[in-house]
DNA sequence: TTGTAAGCGTTATCAT
DNA sequence: ATGATAACGCTTACAA
């Protein structure tokens, strides 16, 4: 590879010079310049990244960490992320977590050893107090995170609009008996929190009551679903209508409805959350609340970018709107 | 961060023994590798990875080209590939070409200013020609691809055997009349070649004739599929069992077939290639062709290691075992 | 067994 | 406007 010696030789100039070209600095002749030009040209050069580096440059790399490759979620998310960086210059360093703390430290071991100029964490392994000491070296931003914590940037959705809307349009297409499935009831942080309220909100703005016997906590999966369903059509008074707070849990229903002969929605109305790519092909096809994971990526490539350049981190956690993907389920 | 010096006056000792004890080279007394990993851990001691590469380290960095993050086929090879390299204590760097030939040479140029060590290419954009140059800068493999060149290391599935895998099983659940979808029948050269191969082979060692109205070419997408079963309905004289030779083919056949009111698999046996996720979720759930790309993965992020190892790179193509699911399409 | 010193390719400082 | 030189942190001859 030819070095920044061979440049300078080849035009005649010195290295300085041809540093100062590389780099767009003031004080070269326009006929120096060309000659540069023209001699990185001819000998193919590119400026070594190990040395800038150890110049203390930027990598122009940023590191991104995921707990999986293959969840539909982060694929679009490492998508959106890797797109704008690159338009932007960057590559981009993906780390898929794998749900090993290890495996994340190790990582973002990256940015103390300057591989990486900043970091995005899409799901945190560890403790913020752990991840914390790293911010010294490089911007960190958090993805779809709900701490508490002030003094961490964060990106995340509306899961109280994107709640609301979900009830909202059970209300709207006539259901007044709205079962309602949650991680904790009276949540004092994080997302189920924020769902809560936004039920909460949906339920008061149509005068109706909430029905605690319609309120089902710790449901996630599939197999979740199918006992739910099949506990809902057991109650006297039923719910018409169900929003499951996971499009996992809503593929349970709708199998199991098959299974029993239940006719969605006419018997029961069921709403999804995270329009996973099988809410397009389930049968019927789910109603569910959508977010934006492209957007969330850009966002946080945005963010870090701009950290970069600015020098310092803003703090104030950014909220993407969550939206509502009416199908056939309601 | 402190440095290889700070280390070396914290033990007392010269930055060389340092080095040495890094580098697990011999010639240092326990007495003083003791010290020294000692002094490490006091300064939380990390090697500057520029400046080791600026000496003519590995990066322990592999590049890897995929075409896009959110197709689960390269997802789940992209992650097998991180998952290898990182249990072999190198990072990934991650790129979508997103079909950009621009973008995969750009990417390229990681080896050449020695970013990468080596570099995966999952779905090649340019002409090896163009990639070729490149290989004097560290090891690349090819996966997947289906070329004559015989320089060229190349990870692939054996196409043949999956196809007759496919047709043998056809056959065996009694099927005489079976139709093929290929996408050139008289290819010199790449996967179709292979597989027409395998169908022929199955065909033959049945003593079953092939009949030229039920071969089609050039068939690749659900709409394809879906006029492909109205045209073979219309037939007078039609086949019973039909070789898409693509999952989004099958999937165009099953949707058809639930509107027209064919029964699959009693009056269409139908059987996909890749083994897509909505394989499982169909209606009837689609036997189909897969093909282990967490193999090829490792095979590939091995492939590269090894050719950084030992030094030099072996081009004899590699090639993986297709296997059939048997689901409820046939 | 240990240490000294040169050099990897850049950029920044200071002269000129 | 241009250039000589030191420095970034590490590894490796070569010396001791």
């Amino acid at each position: 590879m030819a070095t920044i010696l061979d440049v300078a030789k080849r035009a005649g100039l010195s290295k300085t010079t041809v540093s100062r070209v590389i780099n767009n600095q003031d004080y070269v002749s326009e006929e120096n310049r060309a000659l540069v030009l023209q001699a990185m040209k001819e000998l193919d050069y590119h400026p070594n990244p190990a040395a800038r580096r150890l110049r203390g440059q930027l990598t122009m790399t940023i590191g991104v960490l995921v707990p999986s490759f293959t969840d539909p979620f982060f694929a679009s998310l490492t998508a959106a992320i890797e797109q704008t960086a690159y338009e932007n210059g960057y590559k981009t360093m993906i780390c898929q977590s794998s749900g090993s703390k290890e495996k994340e430290i190790s990582f973002l071991n990256l940015l103390k050893t300057k591989q990486a100029d900043g970091m995005i964490i899409t799901a945190m392994e560890n403790d913020w107090n752990d991840i914390q000491p790293f911010t010294k070296h490089g911007p960190i931003v958090l993805c779809d995170e709900y701490i508490q914590e002030p003094s961490v940037p964060v990106i995340k959705f509306d899961q109280s609009n994107g709640t609301y809307l979900g009830i909202q349009h059970l209300i709207q297409t006539g259901h007044h008996k709205i079962g309602y499935c949650t991680g904790a009831l009276f949540a004092e942080r994080g997302k189920d929190k924020e769902r809560n309220q936004g039920y909460q909100k949906a339920m008061a703005e149509a005068g109706l009551s909430i029905n605690p016997a319609w309120i089902f906590v710790d449901r996630y999966t599939a197999e979740d679903g199918k006992q739910l369903l099949t506990h809902m059509m057991d109650m006297e008074d039923r719910p018409t209508g169900i929003f499951t707070g996971s499009d996992e849990v809503a593929a349970g229903i709708l199998e199991q409805a098959n299974e029993l002969g239940i006719r969605i929605p006419e018997e029961m109305a069921v709403i999804g959350f995270g329009d996973r790519p099988f809410a397009e092909w389930s049968h019927p096809k789910l109603t569910t609340i959508r977010q934006p994971m492209e957007s969330m990526g850009q966002k946080a490539a945005q963010f870090i970018i701009d950290s970069l350049h600015s020098g310092d981190v803003i703090m104030d956690p950014y909220e993407l709107p969550s939206e509502i993907i009416i199908r056939k389920s309601t």
